[in-house]
DNA sequence: CTGTTAGCGCGTTCAA
DNA sequence: TTGAACGCGCTAACAG
């Protein structure tokens, strides 16, 4: 309410002499300095953003866009960015977009008419890279989060998929499983195409075959499993897989609750593996075997990127940096057939 | 970039015309406005929103203010909330208060800086009041989310935290249990304060009397329990709890970590009940015995408050709208003693 | 060390 | 139906 104005005229100086206290800017003798500064403590004043913006250029606000908050990968996700950015002096706007382009280009709109500085974006396929490119058109800086997107040049944080997908099938393997099916996601998730071809790799490297039938496919958002679970069960008895490897916590989430309505026991009757961790519950029941990833580490590193990217310290070239994963064996992986 | 001058310029009318366009206000020749938005699409025009807001004095941004959105409990909050936000034209920032003051005046001096329409508040106890009277003071509406504050007059959005503490220690002395203890945060914040009012009172109704030694202290945050259990161990057969009744989401998941710690076996050798439900867990392993509150009315509803309250729309008097829980049994809190 | 001027991009007001 | 002038609150650039 109070502007500038009313603090210059109640400590008898010009606005800019005020602005240089606000912003610590030129030099100010120390004495006209506690005037303002007890003007300002008196009128309750608070700078208007949107005024420093229209002259800056700058908005101090950074866009999250990720599928779901709900999804426990990204609700740590959004811990670690917005506790990145708190520390940096910037806000986190936060936007979910269910796995959908549409709600994407939605909010690329809004975030670009709101003046964000800097998007962090898990993209939600390939069909993600108009969006991406709109924001590069408006010189907007982004980091891409969990996923990447052919063609588009960026920083990156990624988790190592192929490392992580290795260890779950091979302990599977390990542990005596020749025949286990993927539930994935739409292949132009770079994730979900990641999973794939290691899964594909590490049964070739044991000498398995890969059997089509045994690669089903879901979405990486809460979507019912009973279909997959049917049609597994359709399956002779020398077909049906021992082990499922399921692409991400929902898929398993739902998995797990498909195979219970049909009275499939995991590990007993189904070997179960996934990605990514449900942490509460692994303190209470630990249950699944994971492939798990740093998530928070994914927020708070991309939001630093993007800072850096906003603020002109970044190197030239773009990053990547790519995460370890880390097996967590628990029940549901089973023990020796 | 581009500026509504850029498209005056370009399409031979004046930067009023433009801005009528764009606004839908006054009338506009159809022809006229053909040829403006032909330049807006040509120049990928989009309105510069700091401008905006710096005549309008109004931002369209709505700041979520809650303790963690780690907590599941906060995290469907937070999804409740970016929806309703999303589909009235509104855009959430996030904030993680972690149960700390300090925290939250920070946050409150950023988000009056950022000039936020309105702020969905979870306030970390009744010194949170200095912070609801600075947004008072400067005119920025807020709805307070689960829990108030006293001699705060606003919107509040409230689970029924006796009618659910009730249902969860009826359900307990139903099946014999008589001597029941209490994990819970400090009572300055008002579902502490009134699940131990109900603690008491429903322990009362049933003629039992509340030993004083069975009132333990922790916080609504991830904080080791190891203390409270080894403290419920010290005491003798005689004293010593059959049950317990955690009064958050954290403080269970801790307290179940530290009970098999000590090789306690919930429910064999210890029931257990709590405030607020971990849904995924719930589906993966039914375990817990839970008063399950909507969250995600919760945001929702309290986003619909604010936004209501910011344009005007809302009645005179402050409303207070109160959820349900419903009383989920699951394994914890074990059968007939 | 401090003040004056001008302008950021837009919408309100008043005229035409 | 359209336009010109002004001001929102602030800071950069230039005096002094």
């Amino acid at each position: 309410m109070a502007t500038i104005y009313d603090i210059a005229k109640k400590a008898n100086v010009s606005a800019m002499t005020v602005s240089r206290v606000i912003n610590n800017s030129g030099s100010i003798k120390e004495s006209t300095r506690k005037k303002v500064e007890e003007a300002i403590k008196e009128l309750n004043y608070i700078p208007n953003s949107a005024a420093r913006s229209l002259v800056s250029k700058k908005s101090n606000l950074l866009a999250l866009l990720i599928t779901d908050v709900t999804n426990p990968f990204f609700t740590k996700v959004a811990r670690g960015a917005e506790d990145k950015a708190q520390q940096m002096g910037y806000q986190l706007m936060l936007c979910n977009t269910d796995e959908s382009v549409e709600k994407e280009s939605k909010y690329i709109d809004v975030l670009l008419a709101a003046g964000v500085d800097g998007v962090l974006f898990t993209p939600s396929g390939e069909k993600s890279k108009k969006n991406l490119r709109k924001l590069a058109k408006h010189g907007i800086p982004f980091t891409l989060i969990d996923r990447k997107v052919q063609g588009i040049n960026c920083d990156v944080v990624l988790g190592d998929n192929h490392e992580g997908t290795r260890q779950l099938l091979q302990h599977l393997i390990d542990l005596g499983h020749e025949k286990i099916a993927i539930i994935n996601a739409p292949l132009d998730i770079s994730t979900a195409h990641d999973r794939y071809q290691a899964y594909v790799n590490t049964l070739k490297m044991n000498g398995l075959s890969v059997d089509e039938r045994l690669v089903l496919k879901s979405h990486y958002k809460k979507e019912n499993a009973t279909n997959n679970i049917e049609y597994i069960l359709s399956l002779s008895k020398k077909e049906r897989p021992t082990a499922i490897f399921a692409t991400n916590n929902f898929i398993a989430v739902e998995t797990i609750r498909a195979l219970r309505e049909k009275k499939l026991e995991v590990p007993h009757d189904m070997a179960f593996v996934c990605f990514d961790d449900l942490d509460h519950h692994a303190t209470i029941d630990p249950f699944l075997t994971v492939a798990s990833q740093p998530a928070y580490d994914f927020g708070f590193t991309g939001v630093q990127f993007v800072i850096e990217r906003v603020e002109g310290t970044a190197p030239q070239e773009f990053r990547k940096i790519q995460f370890q994963t880390e097996l967590v064996v628990r029940k549901s992986s089973g023990g020796q057939l």
